[in-house]
DNA sequence: TTTTGTTGATTGACCCGTCAATAAAAAATA
DNA sequence: TATTTTTTATTGACGGGTCAATCAACAAAA
């Protein structure tokens, strides 16, 4: 079976299966077997790729955080006025890559799990102050900057909120919703201070 | 040592002990030897009074819940008008005794464990819908029946998602601007629609 | 003497990480 | 080209550690 040029590969589907097992489970809390399994190897394949399970972890973490940003690239980029930015920013976040239950679950577990490790809790705070900074690239258009700030903390948080709910399967049933909400919110925010 | 009446001392001692070692670990993986500990007992001893690890936890979720509750009722006895109501229910959310690192990473922990305990999801569920219905009994006051939904929601997802990012010690300070965060977006959603 | 409170010791399960061993491909050598 | 050697891929088995839960035993009240 050894074939080679494996490495990447197994790299790549070891991470799947981490977040589609913390998407079971709803927790950090799985073994490395049980990844490994997901992943068809055994679980000395994975300590041999990974050295040790939170690396793994951080590795996976590191992997939904940069298709989060390929996505938010892309949809910043089709965006021309300061309202669409916001708009995009808040799109993206509910987009059904990122709006699904596997990966809501792995987000909510990696913010628990932050409070522990300080290289999960550094990922999540770049995390933070992109959203932050890419609301405000929109908003900063339309209000003053401390105005701005203040949306843009608002909104982050609403999305971050929506998420919650969402990960109790309790209200918040879409992404059409989530969006609403948000939008709702933006809209009574900046008003018709925003021309065309 | 051993003297009579010592169960509810020793169950409340225990909850305490769980709450604090949680909101320190940051997360439920803490052990009974470490809450036992805390509580000045022997591991045995919580087990004892609690059965299982799963039953201490529901107690202490339980109990988070019921002083939640408490907290609210009182605040929502002292407000006259509907805007005045809805303003309680966020405050509460944020009074010092709720808005602590301790409880809030109890918090969070939690609801990754309730995606787990359909008995722990049954209680955040409690919790969703009663602040849901308690700034309802605000906002009907003020808005039409489906605009006041639709607030309510946005709020709770607020509250939550400012709860999430105070876990993460980033951005959201304090409690004082966590509420004016809320109250600036009930401001400009309720507009002048409150008289006085 | 029965009830209530309490614990040390132990068991049994689980799981991370390591290691020696195997096997196929690739590279080096003859 | 035929061979040996090295590199890459892979795993089963196991050691060591942790932890939830149990139990027998003991002590103080009722």
């Amino acid at each position: 079976m050894p074939k080679v040029g494996m490495e990447p590969l197994r790299r790549k589907a070891l991470i799947d299966a981490t977040i589609s097992a913390i998407g079971e489970r709803g927790s950090l809390d799985v073994t490395m077997s049980e990844i490994a399994g997901r992943a068809g190897v055994s679980s000395a394949l994975a300590h041999h790729y990974f050295g040790a399970k939170d690396e793994l972890l951080l590795a996976t973490m590191r992997h939904i955080l940069a298709e989060l940003t390929i996505d938010m690239r892309r949809a910043l980029q089709s965006a021309a006025s300061p309202r669409e930015r916001v708009s995009a920013v808040v799109a993206v976040n509910f987009s059904d890559i990122q709006f699904q239950p596997e990966t809501i679950a792995a987000w909510l577990a990696f913010y628990v799990e932050a409070q522990k490790s300080s290289a999960l809790r550094r990922l999540l705070r770049v995390y933070a102050r992109r959203l932050h900074s890419n609301l405000m690239s929109g908003l900063t258009g339309i209000l003053p900057r401390a105005e701005a700030d203040r949306a843009a903390e608002a909104t982050a948080a609403m999305i971050d909120g929506l998420y919650i709910r969402r990960a109790l399967k309790d209200g918040v049933p879409d992404a059409a919703t989530a969006i609403a909400l948000v939008e709702d919110y933006l809209e009574t925010k900046l008003g018709e201070r925003h021309k065309q």
